[in-house]
DNA sequence: AAAGATGTAACAATTGATGTTACATCAAAA
DNA sequence: TTTTGATGTAACATCAATTGTTACATCTTT
């Protein structure tokens, strides 16, 4: 299994803000046609960055806006907003191990640790990623393309 | 979205051969009842791990046995037998953005890099743990019941 | 009020995971 | 050589999550 385009399309999302606050009102239809997705799609996930703090969206006028400065937000605290497993367990387990089979019954003991280490390596290079390096990367490929 | 349950699974079916092989013959019914899950479920777990090259299954006779030392087998080894999504992408992309927006056109380039990054933190991980640190702990809890 | 947004409910479609039955096939042992 | 107990696998069922879509109440500015 995949981590849901949920997380990408966020990303894209804010790049978006970024690009455009300027030029035009970001809103969940111009949001729409940059991804390619469905203007409700857009919103759900706007709703969960607003509901984590991330953004603010204008009712009644429209557009969305960040609330903090780029290098503040990092992918882990976008990956937190938008993927939605219960305590962020990246990992599923088989759900009733025999309890007569002495592996079965300790089989999340020998295993917990380790998926904790694997999971917290993921989050700690999660972390280590802002929205000010998507900012950077973003005006190095437009500028680019101006030549 | 979680890494299926298949990698858990799989584990413990490493678990179980390592500790029963001696006294039981470890068959797909006998980890059906250690797991709680369906023996057909089992039997395609064991085939891809058959697949990769760690563990063979004796047909008509039946049991499943490992093909190397314990501290030769990773986690990363067990999650690439296992999972099977193309490339082994962790994340999931949406699909068409928009040509002509500039972000969109530009969002992969301006992702890839880091996404692999955080992909490459957890493999390191992954690759870091081995069947055998799963053996030793399998004992450690097996034995501190018997007390 | 009118216009242009958001928020959200309700439902459809799709996909992947998981469960289940059935059966062909295999290898050892009787 | 037949029986027995396995595996391998097809075919289908079920379920959950993602993603798409329509519709509409609600909000804010004009």
């Amino acid at each position: 299994m995949q981590i849901s385009s949920r997380f990408t399309l966020a990303i894209h999302i804010f790049a978006c803000i970024d690009t455009f606050e300027n030029e035009y009102k970001v809103t969940s239809d111009f949001l729409a046609g940059s991804t390619n997705v469905n203007p409700v799609i857009i919103r759900k996930i706007l709703g969960q960055l607003k509901g984590a703090g991330l953004i603010e969206v204008a009712r009644g006028t429209g557009g969305a806006t960040v609330t903090r400065p780029l290098n503040e937000i990092t992918f882990l605290d976008v990956y937190h907003a938008v993927e939605c497993v219960e305590n962020g367990e990246l990992f599923h387990f088989h759900e009733n191990p025999s309890t007569s089979c002495p592996v079965g019954r300790n089989i999340h003991h020998i295993l917990d640790d380790k998926i904790l280490r694997v999971q917290n390596a993921m989050e700690k290079e999660l972390a280590s990623i802002t929205l000010a390096d998507i900012k950077q990367d973003t005006e190095k490929y437009l500028s680019a393309e101006n030549r």
